[in-house]
DNA sequence: CTATCAATTATCCAACCGCATAATAAGGCC
DNA sequence: GGCCTTATTATGCGGTTGGATAATTGATAG
């Protein structure tokens, strides 16, 4: 009487369970949250469902781990951008807004994981609290690199320039994401160069892209 | 030997259509597209579950309804704005991104409303069909309103300025719906006018928020 | 080479899902 | 006021869900 039961190997704690993270952000990329389902997550892992209480104590707190996971991911990329990035100021938010705008933060599954996991944050504390650390971190961070490029330190002058760019990268950041096609490549990052430096009233291209000169005086500066 | 059945009315088809489509909003809002079970939209619709099949041919038709409904409810806002707004350019744009950074588009339901939604179009072409057209219309509206503005019509010029400001826009949308206490009321629409301005050059205040005069001459056009 | 034990599979369960259909009553018409 | 239409309710079905538990297997130590 041959065994039918399916073969298998123990792997690593880490290995699994990072394994199942995988599989479930892949599954929450393709169709949603309502797609990974603990079925799904088992099978795309290449184990049983059951395995998932195994490792997680609920299907929520899989959940959990695997948006900490994402927004881990993201964040580790641009502090990793920074940490080489030269010492001028001029360079260093180019070269954080450049990273912002490209792959792998750029990326066409990026949007739809967001947006998957957004309406999470709303239910679930834990992750609610996940999601304002990554975020406001990413806008402090952007704030630090203004105010050591402006030179100047008015708090309030600070704020609002630090949110108007975060928008701008935000907004492109969706687009670039929701329609992969629609922009050249580099495209999207010297708009968001050309964009910053505006609202700043600094040319952060370092010239490269500069073409008709059209002199005008206006930046955000003057009028806030 | 009473009926215990539950008493009822009968409604206008139009009523009845929209009482679901709005408590299926409703839902979606609060708990994601999964907590928009048919029963749970019947029960807050105080109807029971089988009528939803009376009026969509399928709980999938509903969902696109509603998606159509939110939809047509943000841009018929918009475009109410222009259609009373004067003539002059700087006036026009400056109401446009003022409407797009007010009440009722900047909203706490808005922003979890669209990401619910955003993955449905993913999946459902005809409701891919209705983001794409709303998204692009409000784009193409925002690159008119810059054409006219700065009256020249450097076709590739043009796209990039709508590109960043639309970008500009939806950032600050989503910082405000995102986070509905965090802004000072007007300061949304502040920051939308001034880093648009600052984007095109120009100033949309109207001078009246412009405080020290600060003239840097960098603006996206000189750059692009 | 075998005993042991945790990792993994297999099975079961109550709840809920969307959907179909039959029963019923509300309201307009004559 | 009785009748007819149909909007609405009530009930049931097949399938799926997340979770719990029992059975089995692979790795490892002695």
């Amino acid at each position: 009487m041959p065994s039918d039961r399916k073969p298998y190997h123990r792997a690593d704690e880490d290995t699994r369970r990072q394994a199942l993270i995988n599989a479930t952000l892949a599954l929450v990329a393709e169709g949603g949250a309502q797609a990974a389902t603990v079925r799904a997550i088992a099978h795309k892992a290449g184990v049983t469902s059951g395995l998932i209480r195994h490792y997680f104590s609920s299907k929520d707190h899989l959940m959990a781990a695997a948006y900490a996971h994402l927004m881990h991911r993201m964040t580790a990329h641009s502090a990793a951008v920074l940490r080489t990035a030269s010492h001028d100021p001029k360079a260093r938010l180019a070269a954080f807004v450049t990273a912002a705008l490209s792959p792998p933060v750029v990326d066409g599954e990026a949007l739809v994981l967001w947006a998957a996991f957004l309406q999470e944050t709303h239910r679930d504390p834990a992750m609610r609290q996940t999601h304002a650390q990554t975020y406001l971190a990413f806008r402090d961070q952007l704030q630090s690199l203004i105010a050591d490029l402006l030179g100047h330190s008015d708090a309030q002058a600070l704020r609002r320039l630090a949110i108007a760019c975060n928008a701008v990268i935000d907004g492109l950041w969706m687009e670039g994401c929701a329609l992969p096609n629609a922009f050249a490549p580099e495209e999207l990052v010297d708009l968001g160069l050309c964009a910053v430096g505006a609202i700043l009233g600094t040319d952060l291209t370092g010239g490269l892209l500069q073409t008709s000169p059209l002199p005008l005086t206006t930046n955000m500066e003057v009028q806030a």
